[in-house]
DNA sequence: ACAGCGGATGTCAACGTTGACATATGTCAA
DNA sequence: TTGACATATGTCAACGTTGACATCCGCTGT
């Protein structure tokens, strides 16, 4: 900047008035330094200009726990569209789901001072090391998840309702005995909400809630080797709802191993591939870009001065209706 | 760190050399200085201390054309976990496929004064403008695609050795006519990288090129409707090869819809549900976890010192078999 | 006893930018 | 003519940190 405003014969006060639109400056003035900018090839440095105003840096920290998983890829989108209309840099971090490497994420991120903090909190986390900073004012919302220990703003989606409109539309189809298999333990906050949903489509429906046709698979084949068991019962489940899309994977390849055609399948998030399974795949579809976009909203409100008490915004699902999810149950000697 | 400092009785200096363990500090100090900084709460500035030194911001920034595409998204895993292993932070931003985003992306993370700048370049962009930045030193890497109007390092999977094999694979199952389904314009390198491989498939078989059999589809709609256009011709494929994730599941789609379970398959770049179809799709799979780490790689050794010329490396793809491309042509009145 | 040395700490300036305030020049109304 | 005011620019300090160099102390060896 020095080098500009001697090339022009002034001060680098004026060069950054020039380059602000900031204060009086002469039009001819404001020529010759646009040009000397443009000669000298001058980009004015955003680090120290962050470190002179206002001591925060014109960015938002974002941790997810996957960069692969399209689901967080999308989320991280939608964050990246609101936060750069706003004019400022998204950074990014994956957590591996894991409790440390999502804690020192969040250092790095507040080591160098972020406008604002957005989480999407991996399955072990505890946020009560955040007390503070959110005390200070920064803006900080979780995502997809809430806060372990913290009061926060938090923007998830319609897990319990998504999940009961699921099995609900197999209930409607006269499904009576319907499996639940989900990758996680208990401690995953999505897990315990479609669970609930679960739950509470059977009570709605006046069904018997059978802990037998609960199964738990983490990964896909283990997803698939849980379907197989829950078929594999004296008295199965003539349809499926899986909690999440790996679930969803896993079961779908169980149900083509086996053959089994005639199982009803529903999962919770959509998949690229679902309508050209065969059957084509119903599901309960989240909708990543909006939930991002509205936790970044959240956060910009928040920086422009917005303090009323933390929020908990619910992002809607929707029941995407492809075909697996309505076959009917077969005609057996009970109904 | 100066109210750190005033609450031991030292310096500031005292308390930097503690924080960077550098130079000698007496034991009772350190303790009382780390102390100190738990009780206050201090946390470095970041932002003030990469200022300060060097003048280079401890990140690297990275342009990928879209954030919720997994390729894209596993391309960024790959690149994080190798650049916070040495310690920096990665910025990302998507161009949505954008020149102009890309290029506005570039110069906010040349203004944060990145240690190294890597590149997904957009299907109409042009790097010349990066040139100055190049001689100054700065590392660039472009990955999946190379630079355009400009030399400098890059990393690429082996579309044509890949695309090339996946055709051969096809052929050696006794296929003659084989369509060639990709999505977008020849103006994207991968597309004519990939095309020239099933050239090369071609005529290291001796079989004739044959330009009704080349369709171009540019989302997963299109690609079923090129396949279905291939399909209908009067003398039509026995198998077809899709250039890229999308066309692949459009020709799945449109294979499923005409009920069209003899036409064998072969997609470039792998689909999660891949063995889930019916049959299960054979695909020529690309890496891109290992593409985001070659570049990594690549920044990190510039950022050494490294001052070789531009190198281009190559990520090997593999083809796995799984079924669809492994369906004989049916046994015709020529065969 | 004293030079010499290494350990422990301090002082100062600088990185690039901009807020707060000051100065200089010109314009206009009283 | 003069003071009030707007316009155009300059001066200075500060943001938080650390490199370069200086200082002070006690200990060692002769």
């Amino acid at each position: 900047m020095t080098d500009v405003a001697r090339e022009v014969g002034v001060t680098a006060k004026t060069v950054s008035r020039v380059l602000n639109d900031d204060g009086p400056v002469a039009v001819e003035t404001r020529e010759r330094v646009m040009e000397a900018v443009r000669k000298l090839g001058y980009q004015p440095n955003l680090m120290a200009r962050n470190m002179r105003v206002g001591a925060r840096d014109a960015a938002i920290g974002l941790v997810i726990p996957e960069m692969g998983n399209p689901f967080f890829g999308t989320v991280a989108g939608g964050v990246e569209s609101a936060v750069r209309a706003r004019g400022l840099t998204l950074i990014v971090g994956s957590s591996d789901e894991t409790a440390g490497l999502e804690q020192s994420l969040i250092a790095t991120f507040l080591a160098r001072r972020v406008s604002g903090l957005m989480v999407v909190p991996a399955a072990a986390g505890d946020h009560r090391h955040l007390r503070s900073e959110r005390v200070a004012g920064l803006p900080i919302v979780f995502l997809d998840r809430p806060a372990v220990g913290l009061t926060a703003d938090c923007v998830v989606s319609a897990n319990r309702e998504g999940s009961r409109a699921g099995v609900a539309h197999l209930i409607s189809h006269g499904h009576r005995r319907i499996g639940f298999v989900a990758d996680v333990p208990a401690t995953l906050y999505t897990r315990r909400e479609r669970f609930q949903g679960y739950r509470d489509a059977l009570e709605e429906a006046g069904l018997p809630f059978d802990r037998s046709l609960v199964e738990t698979g983490h990964d896909m084949e283990a997803a698939a080797a849980a379907t197989l068991r829950l078929l594999a019962l004296a008295d199965p489940p003539t349809a499926v709802f899986t909690g999440n899309n790996f679930a969803s994977m896993g079961a779908v390849v169980a149900l083509s191993r086996a053959g089994r055609k005639d199982v009803a399948l529903v999962g919770f998030d959509d998949l690229p591939l679902a309508e050209v399974l065969d059957p084509p795949l119903t599901v309960v579809a989240q909708d990543p870009a909006a939930v991002g976009a509205a936790a970044a909203e959240l956060v910009l409100a928040r920086l422009d001065g917005d303090r009323s008490r933390a929020r908990r915004a619910t992002v809607p699902t929707r029941l995407i209706v492809r075909g697996s999810g309505e076959l009917p149950p077969p005609a057996g000697p009970r109904s």
